[in-house]
This record gives C-alpha cells, sequence and structure tokens, in this order.
DNA sequence: CGATTAATGTAAACAGCGATAACATAGCCT
DNA sequence: AGGCTATGTTATCGCTGTTTACATTAATCG
C-alpha cells in the first residue's frame, strides 16, 4: 500500500513532458515543482497564481502537497539536489587530486561553482540558506549516493595529501572555509558594494586565503 | 510644512512611555516598530496582529506608514542601528589601538559582536540580511555619525600600523575578513551542524585566521 | 468486459491578509 | 470659539491559503 507506484520518471527537474495526453493532467506536483523552481521568488510564490500558470485549480495542488510550506520544502529538496550537482561537476570526489595544482583547483572550482550557482539561480539560493533555511536542512537527506557537504572537506584533504598544507584538515579548517565561501556568496548576491569582483577572480582569492590561513597552525 | 514636529523622543528603541495619557495612543509608530523588533518572525508578521496586539486596528497603521513594506524598512533601519551600537561598544573608533595585543582584541571583538547579535537577535539578523536585504541596505543611510562598514576596516587598519601584517589592508582584505565573519554568523544562525561552536572561540578563531590569511600576500 | 475503486481534477466557501475610502474625534493654533 | 490637522475607527475590496463537497478519469479486478 505504498503512496506512489507511478512511473514518474527523475525525481527532481525531470523533462519528460509526461504522457502529453489530455489526462486530467499528466504529471503535476513535478510541474509544480518546476515551475516554482524557475520563479523569481519562490518564497513569495501564490500557490494560486503557480497553479493557474499550470492550468489547474489551487485545490489541485492540495492533491500532491499538505500545504503551501509542504510544497516549498519539496522545491528546496530539488534546489539542494541541484547544487550539490554542481559540485559534482567540480570535481570527481571519488578519485583523489591527481598533483598539488589540481588540488588547489578543486578548492578553486568548489569555490566557484558555490559562487556561481547563487548568481545563477538566486531565487533557489535564498530559499535554501534563507530565512526559514533552518527547517529544511535539518530535514532533507540527500538524494545521491553524495552528500553535498563531503565535498569541502575532500577538496581540503587533498591539499594536505598533496603537500600544500602540513596538517590535516580539521573540522575548524573546514568550517571557516565553508564560512569564507558561504559569506562571499551572501554577501555578493546581497549587492554588498565591494562584493562585485568577478566570480573566478573571487574564487580564486578565497581558496588562496583559505590555504593560507591553513599553512601555520 | 515638514510632516513631524512632535517631540518624538530617540528615534529607535525609544523607552518613553509617551505623554501616557489618553489620547488616541501617544505614538504609535515607534511603538509599532519596537513590537515588530521584538517579534520572532518579523517578515512573517501580520500587520493586523501588530497593530491589534497594540490596541489599535490595522488601518490605524497606515497613518505612519505607507504600506508594510514601508514598516519593515524601518524596522531594519532600527535593526541596523542596533548592530551599529554593538560595533560601537566593541571598540572605540575614534581612538588608534593601543598596542599589538589591543589591534588584535580589537578584531576579535568586532567578529565575536557580530556573532552575538545574529544569536540574540535572530529575526532582527535575518530580516536585514535576509531575503530582501538589498533593497534595505541599498537605501538605510546611518543612523549615527559613523557607518557600520567603517568597522571592520579600521579594526584592520589597526593590525597593520601595530605590525601585526605586513602590508596595508586592501578592499579584498576587507572584504575577504567580512565573508569570513558573516559566514560564519550565517551558518551559526543557521544551526549548520560544525558551526556551534561557543561564540567567543569561534571569533578567536576566524579573528586569527583572517590575520593568518593576510599575512603572506 | 464491465463494475468498483482510487487518483485527480473543479467549484464554492471560509477566515485572514494588505490596502483604501469614508467618516469621527482629539488636540493644537489663531 | 472656530477651524484645521493629526490620528483614530468602521466598512469594504481583492487576494491569499485551505477545506469541503462533488465530478471525472484511469486503474484494478472478478
Amino acid at each position: 500500500m505504498h503512496k506512489n507506484q507511478l512511473p514518474r520518471a527523475n525525481p527532481c527537474r525531470s523533462r519528460s513532458k509526461s504522457r502529453t495526453r489530455s489526462f486530467h493532467h499528466g504529471n503535476l506536483r513535478q510541474e509544480l515543482i518546476d515551475a516554482a523552481l524557475t520563479a523569481p521568488d519562490i518564497e513569495g510564490l501564490s500557490l494560486r497564481q503557480l497553479a493557474a500558470s499550470l492550468g489547474v485549480t489551487a485545490a489541485a495542488a492540495y492533491r500532491h502537497f499538505d500545504s503551501r510550506e509542504d510544497l516549498l520544502f519539496e522545491v528546496a529538496r530539488c534546489g539542494f539536489d541541484l547544487l550539490r550537482q554542481r559540485f559534482a561537476s567540480a570535481f570527481d570526489i571519488t578519485l583523489p587530486p591527481s598533483d598539488a595544482e589540481e588540488a588547489r583547483q578543486r578548492l578553486i572550482r568548489l569555490a566557484q561553482a558555490y559562487l556561481q550557482f547563487a548568481d545563477d539561480e538566486p531565487a533557489i539560493w535564498r530559499l535554501i540558506f534563507g530565512a526559514q533555511a533552518e527547517a529544511y536542512r535539518e530535514t532533507i537527506d540527500p538524494q545521491g549516493d553524495i552528500d553535498s557537504y563531503e565535498y569541502l572537506p575532500a577538496a581540503l584533504l587533498g591539499l594536505y595529501l598533496k603537500g600544500l598544507v602540513p596538517t590535516p584538515p580539521s573540522e575548524r579548517d573546514a568550517l571557516f572555509a565553508w564560512s569564507a565561501v558561504h559569506g562571499a556568496a551572501t554577501l555578493r548576491s546581497g549587492r554588498v558594494p565591494g562584493a562585485l569582483i568577478a566570480i573566478s577572480e573571487l574564487a580564486h582569492e578565497i581558496a588562496e586565503r583559505v590555504i593560507r590561513a591553513m599553512k601555520h597552525p
């Protein structure tokens, strides 16, 4: 008596046009999530307008979500997955870095992925790191095999393995590095004056300083 | 024909019970702002409930604010001022640091003030650094003589003056330092696992690393 | 195949919201 | 005293999230 045995394609950002045929709808639920993901202000979304934009009544959405909050929660889950995918294309976490230079590049590319995501998807960024983010983050378990939180420690460990820093990275090293990147992304997305450097440059800058801060214990 | 000639006490967090006597109200406007400042979820506030909590109709609020957004804007202004006051009590910006140790302490205390504010006033923190923060920050000019943005550069300059770092702080040094502190505060307020160290310890850690990152250009 | 049932849509209603307009009164100024 | 302005109230509007009752489609099963 499980809830859903439908062949609902990939859970996030499914490209499937569904069965397209004139069924009631096909696969609302995912289309609602997808539509929300592309909205300019996700948290400010009106459920009625969202439903209407898909040619459907607001009440129809309640066949798939308990409440507006529940919908936003699922949107956040997909948002997290999109971020994780960006991390995944920054470097292959299953392989160790080939040399010191690649270890450094991994950190830079990770920072860049973070900053670029905040830039490309400000609405999603605000949703998953904004006001109610705790609630989401505490309850969301990773979609794929690899947790997003593993990438940064992995990158830092690579620095140590290739001799760029003298000691194995501690949890605090990771926390500091994450703070620096997250803060930079936040300030940038908030258009704080002075934070508007080019992303690649900013990523370099942060990575270099993070490494430097780890050099002398 | 200026808008308000009333003796409305201090603009932010006035303790005045107003004229108390049974006038229509006394000084709504400020009481609305004050009540909003102490709400657990400022952005989610209902203007009607807020007004009702002061024994007043919602429409009354529109005698003092153009809209709900306008009210939140003023609340944010006061929130910024509260943060500035915390900075002001971290150190006296009008005096140079007495020695190297005090220069270091200034940075630590500044970071601590930042983190403590996020901890003490999470709702205000979310309001002024949250979703629509850009709009607020772009339009709000400093209440007092000294802009909040001056403290961090001043603290970094102190490091240089007392020989703790070899070069004068650049704008990027300030940006990186701010990113680190802001990111740490954000992760902490978001209850990110691992970010829940004691504040004073965290402030130390960040300050030390920021200094370290500035040492080798 | 045909009937039952579950899944999924609509329509109508509710209270609460931000906002506006019309009206009432308290307190100040001349 | 008389009038003006500031500040409140009441009534109303359209929109929101949410629920209820009903309709229809698609899947299941004897």
